[in-house]
RNA sequence: GGAGUUGGCCAGGCAAUCGCGCCAGACAGUCUUGGAUUGUCUGGGGAGGAAAGUCCGGGCUCCAUAGGACAGAGUGCCAGGUAACGCCUGGGGGGCGUGAGCCUACGGCUAGUGCCACAGAAAAUAUACCGCCUGCCGAUUCGUCGACAGGUAAGGGUGAAAUGGUGCGGUAAGAGCGCACCGCGUGUCUGGUAACAGGCACGGCAGGGUAAACCCCACUCGGAGCAAGACCAAAUAGGGGAACAUAAUGCGUGGUCCGCGCUGUUCCCGGGUAGGUUGCUUGAGGUAUGCGGCGACGUAUGACCCAGAUGAAUGAUUGCCCCGGCUCUUUUUGAGCUACGACAGAACCCGGCUUAUCGGCCAACUCCCACU
């Protein structure tokens, strides 16, 4: 069984990291998210969020979204090696529970083939 | 039964599946021992009443500091509680409410300065618009009228506010001019720790409001904050020391050579950025019982350990129940449908305040109606 966010191996951890991916990244958007994927050295796929106050302003807000998309990171299963980086869109505080979730899998499958082109 | 006041409590519940970070233990792997680290399993615990705003007060940490004064900021009826407070408790004054209760920035403009629109004669070193009254002169239709000199502030009018209020006496008309009561001030006595309350005597009245206006008085206050502070410590640049090379080249000191310095290589040292570790959760801790106190709270004893993340854990899905909404049904009953189920997420820790908030429960008390 594979884990979810495992500790510090999965996650970006610093600015240096977050801007490797930022410079040079496939990138896939709707109203929800924004998802920046850039291939890595490593493994397994690394995630990383940003999601700003401005765009959403409630801290409960921010921790949903944030647990929702670790959950679906998860579920998804990528084997592939490369560096994730979700950001909120305009409606990210508006969407259900059930509308993220979609939004993010189908984000997940579209990043795959992109990555897998270049 | 209805309406209301105050205080306290809860913050949907249960089950299944998947998942997260923390702690303890066991086993296994890696590294040189201590130990560190990775994985698996078991067990334990994992958001709030406001975690929020960051408005006060402390602890803790670092920096500064003989002592004092000024400046600045804050507080402002009294007493108590507390580590401390601008908080809390009890009491007093004032205001609101039929009442339970609620509100209160509640020291001083009989120190100084400033401000007070409009209206009004006058808004403060005052003095008088219409009036009222007396004297005298003139006119007269004998009712009064006008001018001048004076006495007044009772009445009118303005205003939020006009040099105490009401009544009686008094007077030419009036006036604390005199008296009674009320208000105010001073003195004194009684009760109270005190704020204050009450009584008695005296004074005829100090002289509008405004101090969240300057100000005066009393009291309090050093600064910065866990991104505090401590430790480990890449890369890059630079500093100090030692050894070697001065073989080759160059520069400075020199007329020339040696030497010395710059220079090259290696090693060591200290400071220190990224990053990491720590601070980091046992504490002015809650809790039960007893005792003291009207109470805030204090105290003794017993058992208890209750989140520690760091690009930031505490979640998701499904089912049932509860609650809410909508529809059907004649109302009740019943049936069906429905959903981010109030406000909202710890970030060093406490004590408060303020703000946000679906709904529900408990206790005490008040008013109204009905019944006995």
């Amino acid at each position: 069984m594979q884990r979810a966010c495992l500790s510090k191996h999965d996650k970006l951890l610093n600015a240096a990291e977050f801007n490797r991916v930022f410079d040079k990244s496939v990138r896939s958007s709707d109203q929800y998210f924004t998802i920046l994927a850039s291939p890595n050295d490593l493994e397994h796929p690394r995630l990383g969020m940003a999601i700003s106050k401005r765009r959403v302003k409630l801290a409960v807000v921010r921790n949903r979204i944030k647990r929702i998309i670790r959950e679906s990171f998860r579920l998804s299963q990528q084997n592939d090696s490369a560096d994730y980086v979700v950001m909120a869109g305009k409606l990210g505080a508006r969407g259900t529970n059930q509308q993220l979730r979609e939004s993010l899998e189908k984000h997940w499958g579209l990043l795959k083939k992109k990555c897998a082109k270049s």
